[in-house]
DNA sequence: TGCATATATGAACACATGCTCATATATGCA
DNA sequence: TGCATATATGAGCATGTGTTCATATATGCA
């Protein structure tokens, strides 16, 4: 639903007020917006990208992760506590080691829409 | 694909070497992880969640935008400059004013696709 | 029990981020 | 042309983030 812009001021609005308030209903309220933001800054960086890239293909314990990403244990260790925090991801103990999985379906299919994203922007002229 | 494990010892993988090397060339790709990390990274913000919910629903100006959101016109503009830079955004002038539209599609979609990862993690418990 | 190893955690530090404030640019109109 | 207004931009600052390094915890095994 797109609501047509009508006047020319600024001091005020330069949509009607009524339509305004229309729009601001419409919004997103404020627990999504913050959710939202959250999750996606979460997905926001390379180490947790490939993190949970290679845990959406296989269950891995965190030198693993480590060694096949070449980051730090420690590194793997940090951002896991993240994910886990997040419920992205679910540890399994057995032994001394314990295994990661990925916990939340929907991240693959936010990678997979954001990758046909960032396709699309190749295919329409600028990189990265 | 699940790759199961095999080993038991950190030294080097808990992984067979040809499972782990099948691993790695099915992970993303560097330019991929980047480019999909940097996508998220800007919508990891609640500014740019309020901007780009209210230009998915209707042209603004930047003023408007402001008003609309109760934020200053030189933060809108900030942000709507890095919006432009990733393409998510396109700028029409009219007159003095200049108005801003949603440039890509997708990201309607991962709100979408984002929200309800938000929900399920309300329903099964854990709030934000 | 005591040692080795896998993981977790805390502190510290370098760097990024988003805002504000001041200023520049651009358009419309008298 | 000159002034008012809408937007853009740059510098500066407070806060957030991801890593490393040191250390703690936990498990397996001799």
């Amino acid at each position: 639903m797109i609501v047509k812009t009508l006047e020319d001021s600024c001091d005020v609005f330069h949509l009607e007020a009524a339509k305004v308030s229309a729009l601001k209903s419409t919004l997103l309220g404020d627990s999504s917006v913050v959710a939202l933001a959250e999750t996606f800054k979460v997905l926001g960086d390379t180490t947790r990208v490939r993190i949970l890239d290679a845990l959406s293909r296989a269950e891995l314990c965190v030198c693993d992760i480590a060694r096949l990403l070449g980051l730090s244990e420690s590194a793997v260790s940090h951002q896991l506590r993240l994910l886990r925090g997040m419920r992205l991801v679910r540890p399994r103990r057995e032994g001394r080691m314990i295994y990661y999985t990925l916990d939340d379906q929907h991240i693959v299919g936010l990678f997979k829409q954001g990758l046909e994203h960032v396709q699309e922007r190749f295919r329409t002229g600028r990189g990265v």
